[in-house]
DNA sequence: TTGTATGCGTTATCAG
DNA sequence: CTGATAACGCATACAA
């Protein structure tokens, strides 16, 4: 290892004038030296040492990343699988901002308190953690936490949160069924809570706005548990009959429904068409490719990191409940009538 | 921050009793001081800094983990389903060894050096890199590596290895499926290269083993480019309808190929059944579930990181080409004739 | 069994 | 513009 003091015996200067010409203290050494010592760094091949100087410091310029998914198994749930590309795009938006990243996936609150003391992380960013959690955090790591999708009621002092504008997809994924001629459409959800109800809003809110009439009537909430909701399919197909489009609220549910209509004679998407929400994975391995809202991940990585470093560095955040815009993502499944 | 030496004062005692303590140095101090220390240690919640642990001794527990993945949007591609699972299964596996894990995603390897000796790695576990650039890294870092799914022909000192048994996966496909009657069948890849090449051969030896004959033309080789291939079903027809079952080499071209044939007129299991290989979403989002062979990824993670932390203290390791067994999963896209 | 002293590499303060 | 020097928190060789 090749340290300050090497390069300084070598320059036959002091490691203070070696450390300024590092941290680029214009005026505090003459141009000549400077370019000398740089040269030697280069040459050298020196490195500083990030124990060192997060020892020397008070920040560590690491920040800790959260990741707690339900399932044991990877990529096995949609939050998981919003998560992997979350992880691959905060990973590259927190090197570009010249930070490190320090990951957690399914621990304990206890662990993740117990690093970032031992880390000294200059901040948190969460996903899919619960508010108990959340608080749990706040109430013993004094630095700033950025949320993502996690869609806090209150508001918790240095913390912000990033999240998608469920709203809004909603209303684009039912105004573009509406482009296609589409009238006779369902929002089908196997709840109506957070997020879905979110997206039911906006789907509710671009049907209104296009005239249509007993708008309540096109929410249909199927069974949570898989097995009844597949069941349910069944005595579903009068009603289902009726209809031109079904706009799911999730990927997940759609190419479900959409191999589950398929074996009850409901081919997508000459019989039906159908879109779903998220633009993961399933999106684009079902048959037909599935029309969808995609949810902009690396956006939402970007924007975490950027309100989380701002934080760290005192600079204050205008806005600290973002919501990133979604857009429709035209595939296979929606045919124009 | 509570630092050690707040707990020598409060307990009346120097630092380096403290530090005894805390490194369970048995017979350094007596029993019933360890015990009142360890009482304030919980008590006051000291967590010690990892920065001066760090400076103080010569390794720092953290271990590089690099994981190049071709494509840029995540997920999208074979090798980056197999890299997000092995990125949550190497988190928890470092983590358990009392390691740190420094994630880089599609990072050149110049970078990776250089953080490799600013954090001072005890050792680096790389999956999908090139052998370039496995080179590269082995020349300039001096420390232990363990490359995962990598297939070097050459062994170079220091590095190990933990690889899929593929030829043993091939055949255990292959023995599923006559094991289910067929006997007509085709071994499916766009290329015979690496583990493809391997799976053909553990295919060819059960197919030998059980006596068939002309085995040889049990092998179809498709073309790599995506279109051309879904374009080259059509001519196969002919050929595909003599077959009782298709064996693909990836979860993907089985998948791709389940949705081509149905238009084609071809129903999986219904006038064909499919075997895909990985065990990746692909096969459990895919209408009918695909019955493939699954791959160990968090048996890969355990094994890499154990001999890596074995490497790291000095503990020699047996076999440094390991290869972890495959097992076949069956769920729907297989029938018995 | 316990304490003292020193070093790890960097940064920051304060003289010159 | 440059150079001593003192932290930062921990581990350890050596003394007591």
């Amino acid at each position: 290892m090749i340290r300050i003091k090497d390069i300084a015996e070598r320059a036959g200067v002091s490691t203070t004038t070696v450390s300024n010409v590092i941290h680029q203290k214009e005026g505090k050494v003459s141009p000549a030296l400077a370019a000398r010592i740089k040269g030697m760094i280069q040459e050298m091949g020196y490195v500083p040492s990030l124990s060192a100087r997060m020892l020397a410091k008070e920040d560590s310029h690491v920040i800790g990343v959260v990741v707690n998914c339900e399932a044991e198994e990877p990529l096995r749930s949609r939050k998981d699988l919003l998560a992997a590309s979350l992880v691959r795009y905060l990973e590259t938006a927190i090197r570009e901002k010249g930070y490190y990243m320090m990951l957690f996936t399914r621990r304990s609150m206890e662990e993740v308190l117990q690093e970032s003391r031992a880390w000294n992380f200059d901040g948190v960013i969460a996903f899919g953690i619960t508010r108990e959690e959340l608080e749990h955090l706040r109430a013993a790591f004094p630095k700033p936490v950025v949320t993502i999708d996690n869609s806090l009621e209150q508001t918790y002092s240095n913390v912000c949160q990033v999240g998608t504008d469920d709203f809004g997809g909603g209303r684009q994924i039912g105004e573009y069924l509406l482009s296609q001629g589409h009238r006779k459409l369902l929002f089908v959800a196997d709840n109506d809570r957070g997020e879905d109800h979110c997206r039911w809003l906006g789907f509710r809110e671009a049907m209104e706005a296009a005239g249509l009439s007993d708008v309540d009537s096109m929410h249909l909430l199927l069974p949570e548990d898989r097995a009844q909701r597949l069941e349910a399919y069944a005595g579903l197909l009068p009603l289902l009959r009726q209809q031109t489009a079904l706009c799911f609220c999730s990927d997940y549910h759609a190419v479900e429904a959409m191999n589950r209509l398929r074996e009850l004679g409901l081919r997508t998407p000459e019989d039906l068409s159908v879109t779903g929400f998220d633009d993961v994975v399933y999106a684009w391995v079902s048959w037909p490719n599935l029309t969808t809202v995609h949810q902009c991940m690396d956006e939402k990585a970007r924007l975490a990191v950027e309100m989380l470093t701002n934080m760290v560095s005192g600079v204050s955040v205008e806005n600290c409940d973002q919501k990133v815009p979604t857009y429709v993502v035209e595939r296979d499944s929606v045919r124009p009538v």
